[in-house]
RNA sequence: GCCGCUGUGGCGGAAUUGGCAGACGCAAGGGACUUAAAAUCCCUCGACGGGCAACUGUCGUACCGGUUCAAUUCCGGUCAGCGGCACCA
């Protein structure tokens, strides 16, 4: 052992070890309890961040602690490597997307993932971008497209014109591109969804099973998926007689329509205005809401606008003539397109009536008060008694919902159904780095689907990177054409890619089995390695991967390939790192390099530090005097032992004959802490901070009056205890002393310690004494003493008495072994 | 607007079942060592007041109120910050 702590020695030294004895190697193994240890695999955008240290610090300390008590850990370590970003330093730079990313993961694996000493098994890694990882997400695609999973429509999607593709509704936040922040606006196209929408009840009812995942993680799930009970009525629109259906959720409200909206863009428009003299200014009005961009027309503060068609419509339920208006505000992708408005109880129709000047009809009643339509200021949404509406007149609303809807049904003017918010989601990209979605379309065929035999197919490397014009792919004349695989006529390929989501939806199952070749992953591999025990990840993928990743595990099972209904039984989601109050951005000046922590503090203390400053899944406040707090704890561990090591080598370790010893007993109380806040949601930072305490304990112990024959033993123990302890934390510096005070083999496979009770049992124990519930004194008394002896002498202590002030105690409370509270 | 989270010293944070508020670390101040500095080690460190001193009193966990012998913790209300959703019919 150096009487200094030099880490690039030490870390390094360690790094080869494990990499020669591959001490991180996990095989399944029945006769072990298994333990699988997950966190979000990165884009290979080149450097890794803070945030990839914190994410993979905390899920390395657990899949350590796990590992030491016994568990056969599998923990792997991947790249979510297809995505824009190479395409764009392709057209930048003009590099191959391949090469840029092969380099970037070569060189985040090897010069910076390895140098943090995580304890992955590196024989799993996966690569989506290979050929080996995306050829399955090609059989997905066409067993989910020969279960109407997978398949094409035309619609209205979002676009975002900087990044020149299609994106899913998850990936438009606020209107804007998630990756780029551009405004997204919406193109009419024909592309491919993944029907999510089949599994929306699954998704949300499986919401109240996921008991270790965050609330707030599953509330934006359930928000997203949002389900909405009501019913569907049909008006009849009088001249022609179609049916107009509209869905709401408050047919209580049916017999106060007193109009109707459309969106502009429902399909029966045309035969709504045909004839009318309106027909004109309706269909300019159409026009000018549909050339706006969904940000702008989804905004709160867009207002309110609409146009009457000409035409009427009979609602059902009074066969009274109501006008249909189009408005600005109703939407094509949500329930039918049409909706009712009953102004006196929905704000928006309301403020949309006094507008155009609609009538306003009161179907229910405050009790107390009174509503009236002519003096009404704003709606009114709560609940009452029914008014105006026939035969349900004098009920409650609440009641009414249900008599309504059967009724509804009874006399077939239209059912009750179930909408959802969830839109299934749409996979097709525009763009050349990703999945080719493997589907050829034949003149006299159609679409058909590339043959199992047949797959992969390749992306080709010959193509060039203009960053103008079309994808690559549809440029590419040798990729686009081809053979019909049913007919043999002459066909093109699909050139559009998939979502770089579908890579990250089913990787947790490729860990199992990363190298099996005859299909997406081994079933017996996942059947013991599944499901993932911990996730560990950003909240940023509350309903994007985390939502499409538990939909992929559910086909996948439905595809009778996995045995589970839920991929993730724990989440963790770790906090933002931020530094001088923002979280690090390049815009913002305030990024710390990791390479330049590794290098100048190395491995252990960027893990110690950033365990510590905050429990995970807080936001971390970076500090750099706070690293140099970490590292200086590690020196300061590091030199005791040295100073010691001359006493402590060869002791006996020390047994129940020290129980009492100061030391022995701060020894035991340190593992039974570090192991609970590990234990209890990985409350790392007071484990590390009972870690801090227990050496300044030694330094303490060893500073005067020190007995190396008498209480070397004691010390020896605190000193292995403490190596154990420290080293799911800092792994390297562990393993130094491990080896240092003839420890075998690796202390990543060593046994946990375990407490001693009897060792942390107190011979004297500090009662509080109050009085009026304000501290006055403080009582030593021996440790079993009863509840009456303290009392006594509670009252007896001269403090006490001086506060009792002469009076009788009312009451005394005493809490044994904590405290006595004297009421006066 | 709706939902969720958070609010504790100069700072990051601790207090596990309602029982000593401020563990641990950072910063700051003082001391030891040193020719000097760095490093290291030791001490002090919520605010205000009293005492030469050891010590000691009052207040204090965003704010107001409640329950309780006792509240950072439970309940009601208010304010502030952060995040999500939001013309969803």
């Amino acid at each position: 052992m150096d009487e200094r702590y030099d880490f690039r020695k030490v870390e390094e030294r360690w790094q080869r070890y494990w990499e020669e004895q591959k001490t991180f190697k996990v095989t399944e193994d029945a006769s072990k309890p298994k333990y699988y240890c997950l966190e979000m695999f990165p884009y290979p955008s080149g450097r890794i961040h803070m945030g990839h240290v914190r994410n993979y610090a905390i899920g390395d300390v657990i899949s350590r602690y796990k590992r030491m008590n016994g568990f056969n850990v599998l923990h792997p370590m991947g790249w979510d490597s297809f995505g824009l970003p190479a395409e764009n330093a392709a057209i930048k730079h003009g590099i191959h997307p391949s090469k840029w990313t092969l380099e970037n993961i070569a060189f985040m694996r090897d010069k910076q993932l390895k140098r943090m000493g995580l304890s992955y098994d590196w024989d799993r890694e996966v690569t989506t971008c290979l050929e080996d990882y995306y050829r399955w997400n090609q059989w997905f695609f066409i067993k989910m497209y020969e279960r109407g999973l997978a398949y094409k429509k035309l619609s209205y999607v979002n676009w975002c014109p900087s990044c020149g593709t299609v994106l899913a509704n998850e990936q438009v936040e606020g209107g804007l591109c998630w990756r780029c922040g551009s405004v997204v606006t919406h193109k009419e196209l024909e592309q491919w969804f993944f029907k999510i929408t089949a599994y929306a009840e699954e998704l949300l009812s499986y919401c109240d099973k996921l008991t270790g995942w965050p609330e707030r993680v599953l509330t934006m799930q359930r928000n997203w998926i949002g389900k909405s009970i009501g019913v569907e009525v049909d008006f009849i629109v009088e001249g022609t007689g179609e049916k107009l259906t509209i869905f709401t959720t408050r047919q209580d409200t049916l017999y106060g329509v007193t109009f109707m909206s459309i969106a502009p863009e429902h399909p029966m428009l045309e035969s709504l205005i045909k004839g009318k003299k309106q027909a004109d200014e309706v269909r300019a009005f159409c026009q000018r809401v549909m050339r706006e961009d969904k940000a702008s027309r989804t905004d709160e503060k867009q207002e309110k606008e609409g146009v009457f068609t000409g035409s009427y419509a009979i609602n059902p339920l009074n066969n009274e003539k109501v006008p249909v208006w189009v408005g600005n505000f109703v939407l094509m992708e949500y329930g039918t397109g049409a909706i009712m408005s009953v102004p006196a109880h929905d704000q928006r129709d309301f403020e949309f009536a006094k507008k155009y000047g609609l009538p306003i009809r009161v179907v229910i009643q405050n009790p107390g008060k009174g509503v009236v339509a002519e003096t009404m200021q704003h709606a009114y949404v709560e609940d009452g008694v029914m008014a105006n509406s026939g035969r349900f007149d004098g009920l409650s609303n609440t009641v009414s919902k249900e008599k309504i809807a059967d009724y509804v049904e009874q006399s077939k003017l239209g059912k009750r159904t179930v909408n959802w918010r969830l839109r299934d989601w749409g996979i097709s990209r525009q763009r050349y780095w990703g999945t080719p979605i493997p589907i050829i379309y034949c003149e006299k065929c159609g679409a058909v689907p590339v043959p199992e035999s047949q797959l992969p197919v390749k992306l080709p490397m010959d193509v060039e990177f203009t960053g103008k014009g079309l994808s690559p792919l549809v440029e590419s004349k040798s990729f686009r054409e081809t053979t019909c695989p049913q007919c043999g006529g002459t066909a093109r390929r699909e050139t559009d890619t998939m979502d770089t989501f579908v890579d990250s939806s089913w990787y947790f199952l490729r860990y199992c089995s990363s190298k099996y070749d005859k299909a997406p992953f081994d079933k017996k591999a996942a059947a013991y390695w599944m499901g993932v025990d911990q996730y560990i990840g950003g909240i940023e993928h509350a309903v994007l991967h985390l939502l499409y990743a538990r939909f992929f595990t559910k086909v996948i099972r439905d595809l009778g390939l996995f045995d589970g209904d839920e991929p993730f039984e724990n989440l963790l989601t770790q906090g933002m790192v931020i530094k001088d109050g923002a979280k690090m951005s390049k815009s913002k000046g305030n990024v710390v390099d990791p390479d330049f922590i590794l290098s100048n503090y190395g491995a252990d203390t960027a893990r110690l530090f950033s365990l510590f400053a905050a429990p995970p899944e807080r936001d971390l406040d970076w500090s750099d005097q706070g690293v140099d707090g970490a590292y200086r704890f590690l020196h300061r561990v590091w030199a005791i032992v040295y100073k010691l090591s001359g006493d402590i080598k060869d002791r006996n370790p020390a047994g129940p004959q020290f129980r009492g010893d100061k030391l022995y007993r701060k020894t035991h109380l340190t593992i039974k802490k570090v192991t609970e806040d590990i234990e209890r949601e990985f409350h790392f930072n007071t484990a590390i901070a009972a870690l801090m305490e227990m050496v300044n304990e030694m330094y303490d112990y060893t500073s005067s009056g020190f007995s190396p024959n008498r209480q070397g033993p004691v010390l020896r123990s605190a000193i292995d205890a403490l190596t154990l302890l420290i080293s799911p934390f800092a792994p390297h510096f562990a393993e130094e002393l491990w080896a240092a005070l003839g420890g075998k083999g690796t202390i990543a496979h060593a046994a946990w310690p375990q407490y001693d009770p009897d060792a942390i049992v107190a011979t004297e124990i500090t009662i509080v004494v109050q009085v009026n519930g304000k501290v006055r004194s403080k009582l030593t008394v021996p440790a079993g003493t009863s509840g009456k002896d303290i009392e006594a002498a509670a009252l007896a202590d001269s403090k006490v008495k001086e506060f009792m002030n002469g009076k009788p105690p009312k009451k005394v409370i005493v809490v044994q072994g904590k405290l006595v509270n004297v009421v006066v």
